[in-house]
DNA sequence: CATGGTTTTATGTTCATACATAATAACATG
DNA sequence: CATGTTATTATGTATGAACATAAAACCATG
């Protein structure tokens, strides 16, 4: 038993992550518990648990009480995206952002859309189709219906200077949503405002967020061809 | 004042988040600091402390040192995806899982692939495509290089019954990654493996993997159309 | 008035201790 | 031997106190 001196949690977790990554904890091997670990690194217990937790919620270790803490067997990579306002999104890659409202309209959604959205049939919802550019290109295509019901303050913007994107980020909030993304061909439209051949692969992201029992909006935003979304995992 | 009994950190957690979706406390707000909400919930200030790491680490509140806690201006929706083994992935939606490699050779990379993984250009990689399937049908092709140089072992297994993606998760360590999202048209290959047009979008997944400064392998993934990668936020 | 050093402050972290809780293991009982 | 109960154990969490650290605010000095 070799007492080092790891007084953080992080050097802790540095440890803890060498000797996975050498493995001399393999996948699926149970590991020392809190306790002799912290008498090994010559810590508290604490500062183990803090360790251990930070590298569970990562999905490198799975933990069960009384059961104890082992390697995770196959190691979910968990790829973290952040999906920000578009328009931070390009200003980030060092481009210009520039912004067209291409469809404001009130009207009766498709049934598929009001079916999501868990509002009546006959219900009234908000329509807007805008394009996000990067240094005058197109770069994505924001296709949404608002729940005017549930938000009838959307109705008084134009969305004509702001995205919806971000107006709604920033004045109505959500606690909860759910996001796909696929592939997809373009529509004629598509090709039309995206500026690309009809029928090209096109990376959409489907959102759908809700305010408690509420749904708020529901946004298919469609990338122009070659259009990657990265991570570090 | 009132003071409330809130003694665990979940349940200050919940409270903060119901402030936050009331908009008692609007996006950009700075926020009571730690020692002022212990006092008010009557907690420890490590307790309010654990509450509002949590919230942190999940985009909604901005913390500075001195600065003190704000609501996240532009709340970043934090998509974690699960990169898990495909094979789970099939399973887990009830299918029957099926296998199929395709290709097996070694021999030296197309430049952009050595390049990416950084091995000579003259260095024999390891290649290798398989077709994954949920109940027969086509589900996923994996295109993938292994640097044979870093990760000899692989030289020793056929993959004609486990998949490299599960090979390799289970015996090769990696200490750091990247991973993109895209869609791809696809390629007369493509097609003929996945039972689909010519052309037809289909949603990539590259993965690029590293232990240490050494590469491992390089992966793109094309999936079935229509294939979907879901999560909630 | 600009500039650089100093103070103040809110978050960040460690620690020892105590108790809570889930889940396994051991045991008793029929 | 099957089954339900109890003990044990590893993680999970709360607490108060102390110190660390980053960064804003303040102040002195030229």
């Amino acid at each position: 038993m070799n007492v080092q001196t790891a007084q953080t949690w992080q050097s802790v977790q540095k440890e803890v992550l060498r000797r996975i990554h050498a493995r001399d904890w393999k996948p699926g091997d149970l590991i020392p518990n809190e306790t002799e670990l912290a008498k090994e690194f010559g810590c508290a217990r604490t500062t183990v648990n803090r360790a251990l937790r930070s590298l569970a919620e990562a999905g490198l270790l799975e933990r069960r009480r009384k059961a104890g803490t082992r390697v995770a067997a196959q190691p979910v990579a968990k790829a973290t995206l952040n999906i920000a306002v578009i328009r931070h999104e390009v200003e980030d890659r060092g481009a210009r952002y520039g912004y067209q409202l291409a469809l404001r309209e009130v009207r009766i959604a498709p049934t598929h859309i009001s079916a999501t959205l868990g509002v009546g049939v006959k219900d009234r919802l908000l329509h807007v189709m805008a394009l996000h550019l990067s240094n005058d290109v197109p770069y994505a295509l924001e296709d949404r219906w608002i729940n005017a019901v549930h938000v009838p303050d959307a109705l008084k913007q134009d969305f004509r200077s702001i995205s919806a994107n971000e107006w709604l980020l920033q004045n109505v909030p959500y606690t909860s949503g759910e996001i796909s993304f696929s592939a997809k061909p373009a529509s004629a439209e598509n090709a039309n405002y995206l500026n690309c051949p009809e029928s090209s692969a096109l990376l959409a992201v489907d959102r759908l967020t809700w305010d408690h029992d509420q749904s708020v909006t529901v946004v298919q935003v469609l990338f122009a061809p070659g259009h990657q979304i990265r991570t570090r995992i």
